[in-house]
DNA sequence: CGTTTATGCGCATAAATATTCTAGTTACAA
DNA sequence: TTGTAACTAGAATATTTATGCGCATAAACG
């Protein structure tokens, strides 16, 4: 059996009317109902869950089609969105625009089933974040890169596949090390481990990966102080012009045979490249030069960035 | 040259889909548009302005059609607006309900142009109030009746002409005399005097009348103490069954030949008979022997009341 | 029936939104 | 230029709206 009676529609209408049609506040329209404030909010609630209130928005088209055709075309991808971006956005809106316009489009490419390698990075997790719930997934989502630093934060790896599994069901499998370690040797200790070696299988077998794609300038790792000035400088002398899940490419996406190499614990960038569906998500025009190696070197197939850095990628 | 250059649509259609269809709250519009929370607030109106945004409410029949021509067919009105109230209001709550959906029916009964007697009371103050500005009148308004103490409050003939006049323009005439005084001498003494003989004059011929119906209990007069209950005893001694304009009458609509009788200073109600457009308002079912009484005497014309009153009038 | 578990209500108050006020900008005239 | 008027923006603030909470009543259960 229902509830006892929901408010019928007619005293609904009547608040309602009251309040949006001829614009009353809430305690005016109380006392002609008869109820509190409290109530007549409650009521104006119920009133747009069933209808009796309708509010439509001109529709907003927050993607750039024109672009992300030209996109696709021009790099081959298999599928881009480009968000558009309030200009002037600094490029911590930025990702919080393409994390709240791209979701459902990362989601929609993203598999129901199957092996996900997932990377970290604060566009990564501004997408992680909006995945809606419920549609739930059979996924064994794998850490592809190990933390950044022993604080974890909510951009790391492991807290975004974590969050993955929470919203969507499925396994998680995680890395337990650190991102970068002090030399090839603890690198190579971790990776004997049994744990790393079942996971880094399932990493190599993955049938999508979701990962960010960084410039030198604004990774995380200088923000978090994992890397310094004189790193990246080395790292530019190497040719690298941008980063993903820790390893640094070149302008040809080749990885880069830098010092830093033997010290990542991060799915290879060769492994990514045999991943039939990468989702990579840029922010700002500044990566556009980074998007444009992983391109060209194949690490990304789909694509996610603002309307801004598409513009960049095509122009370069 | 118009301004030089309101928000684009664009704009407006982003943040109206993130408050409206997203649920973010204006702060979090604010962070992705990349302005202040202020502007948000403005710029939503806009959006509504505009039609960006469209808010559509259930129609909301605020008045019963069956009672209405029920009402004019037994009593032969020319027009009687039923207004739905919340059960369980109060006559205060009532007033008030009338007061809102009642507004535009009386504005359409008066006429535009003319003579309009306007009464005092707490129910014609609700009405008036809420006239719209805009539609130009080139009406004469004349108070009715004098002031009900010396105090002047806004439910006042005074302030309530006053008020119309402001509203659609036009001429007001004032009495400038109270309601009651102390006996028939100096009663005569005011009517004596040119002022009100001139406004006198107009009331005797005018085109329409604006009034409430009230009854002997929940009178104004009493409320403000110009009553005492002595008097109140002394008018059902008398027949008395209702009031317009501070003249009682009996259930045939004659006014009683009570001591007020010659202490009031307002339209007689013989004259207001005589009146071809008088609207009367009346809230509650207590007054229904009182607006019964007024009908029978021909004072009232239109009636606007509450769907209780209304049916108390029928069921009586 | 008496007891337990829900549901609904409004108060107090937190949170969100609108408005006021001040300062900065731009456009135009002198 | 420089002053002035007319706007615009955002910070501070007032107002309005939503929500957590406890009480009271009603439904469900034994």
């Amino acid at each position: 059996m229902p509830k006892k009676e929901a408010y019928p529609d007619e005293t609904l209408r009547m608040a309602a009317t009251l309040y949006y049609t001829d614009g009353l506040g809430q305690a005016e329209v109380a006392k002609l109902v008869r109820v509190s404030q409290t109530k007549i909010s409650r009521l104006l609630a119920v009133a747009l869950e069933r209808g009796i209130v309708r509010i439509s928005v001109e529709e907003y088209r927050a993607r750039n089609d024109k672009l992300e055709h030209q996109l696709c075309s021009r790099f081959g991808l298999e599928s881009a969105a480009v968000i558009k971006v309030a200009r002037n956005a600094g490029v911590e809106a930025t990702r919080h625009t393409i994390g709240h316009f791209g979701a459902p489009f990362v989601a929609a490419q993203l598999p129901v089933t199957g092996v996900l390698a997932v990377g970290g990075g604060r566009s990564v997790a501004e997408i992680v974040q909006r995945f809606r719930r419920g549609e739930t997934r059979r996924l064994t989502v794998v850490q592809a890169m190990g933390s950044i630093d022993s604080s974890i934060s909510h951009v790391d790896a492991l807290e975004l596949g974590r969050a993955i599994v929470k919203l969507w069901g499925g396994e998680f499998l995680t890395l337990s090390t650190p991102a970068f370690v002090s030399d090839k040797k603890t690198r190579d200790f971790f990776l004997a481990s049994d744990q790393i070696k079942f996971v880094w299988q399932r990493l190599r077998r993955a049938d999508a990966a979701l990962v960010g794609v960084a410039s030198l300038e604004n990774s995380v790792y200088t923000e978090r102080g994992v890397l310094t000035a004189g790193d990246i400088a080395h790292l530019k002398g190497c040719g690298a012009v941008g980063e993903i899940c820790g390893r640094f490419f070149d302008a040809q996406g080749r990885e880069c045979a830098s010092r830093w190499r033997d010290r990542v614990i991060s799915i290879e960038l060769d492994y990514l490249k045999k991943i039939p569906h990468v989702v990579g998500i840029a922010a700002g025009a500044e990566r556009a030069a980074a998007v444009a190696a992983a391109l060209k070197g194949g690490m990304v197939k789909s694509l996610l960035i603002d309307e801004a850095g598409a513009q960049a990628l095509l122009a370069g």
